[in-house]
DNA sequence: GTCTATACGCAGATAGAC
DNA sequence: GTCTATCTGCGTATAGAC
């Protein structure tokens, strides 16, 4: 499945960075054309309109993020380090936040209100995240109703964070904001020996 | 300044909701046109092109804000009722915010990728919020700095309530959250009377 | 598979009559 | 101030040659 240097595989790949950069509607086809070198009708002969394009991107970003979540699983095994580790990835990502915003929130509000069907495609990536937190938190033997709230005001928290500091560009309060919000989640939920970090 | 019945503030009310309700991009002057019943032509007579309607629409939407937030100083005393009374803004809103998500934070994040100019000019809402959040824990003895860390902090909550909000087309997690965050302030910060609400 | 060339529609902006 | 008509550029999508 992973075409490593396919063409379509480099089409997906940079639109996938410009659309995260400058937004779907922003993007061109003809900044495509210009950013990987191709011919247009090459890139509609791989894809063959710019929804196509979008799936594709979002396919690929849903395996990196199962990916991702699994290899947590892998490597942690408290749930609360987990949820530590989830929070984490946002001073991993710290420097894209702050330009770009977040890569689904800023998709998701660019379809939410005008383009329902691309809306409906990109659901699935908060989705995931969404189903990975619940778990955790019905490890922490929450109730399925209880842990699924949870999980969503931890997104939730985290999302308040991407947006200001992307929209103040402020990336040290990113930094300040995730700190207090892994002591909050070791404190309520136990292990603190992340609360020494 | 305020002309309630000019053409010129008609325009700027329909564009006001459209840009609000499907977006900057995805609304087209064809769309104003419609909506307001005027022509092309007459619009273009008031507004130049469209960042000019842009710009009107955030002078009103700064006003709005001035006199919802100078009414609020009148009628509240108390620094944490007025924090609480923010909080309560998003109960207000939670049609509106849920399927449109919040009308500040969704316009920047069409225009902080790539349309710095009419980024610029919409920076300024979020800042009024901020510097009277800001003003609210100065009352309560914070330090200057530690006032605007909640400050953001604050503004970053509602945010993310919004986002998650928008994006499952959940109003209850809304609910939910601004329940719990009401309660959160009032226990920080005193003020038990709004813990029973 | 990859390219060039072209068609088509739409949005924004302009010109000019009333 | 308001309208109709037109121009121009751009973005997507298509057709066809190599």
């Amino acid at each position: 499945m992973k075409q490593g240097n396919t063409t379509k595989f480099r089409i997906l790949e940079t639109a996938n960075k410009l659309f995260y950069q400058q937004g779907f509607h922003a993007t061109s086809i003809a900044n495509l054309v210009d950013e990987t070198g191709l011919s247009k009708g090459n890139i509609t002969y791989h894809f063959k309109n710019k929804q196509e394009i979008l799936e594709g991107i979002v396919q690929k970003r849903l395996t990196d993020i199962d990916e991702t979540l699994s290899q947590w699983d892998k490597e942690i095994s408290s749930p609360v380090e987990k949820l530590i580790r989830f929070c984490e990835m946002l001073i991993d990502e710290q420097d894209n936040l702050e330009q770009y915003g977040c890569p689904m929130g800023t998709i998701m509000g660019e379809f939410s209100k005008n383009q329902p069907t691309l809306y409906q495609i990109s659901i699935p990536m908060f989705k995931r995240f969404k189903t990975w937190l619940t778990e955790q938190f019905e490890s922490l033997n929450f109730t399925p109703e209880k842990a699924s709230e949870n999980a969503l005001e931890l997104l939730s928290r985290t999302q308040g964070i991407a947006v200001i500091t992307h929209v103040f560009m402020d990336k040290s309060f990113l930094k300040k904001e995730v700190f207090k919000l892994k002591n909050e989640l070791s404190e309520k939920y136990g292990t603190f020996n992340s609360k020494l970090k």
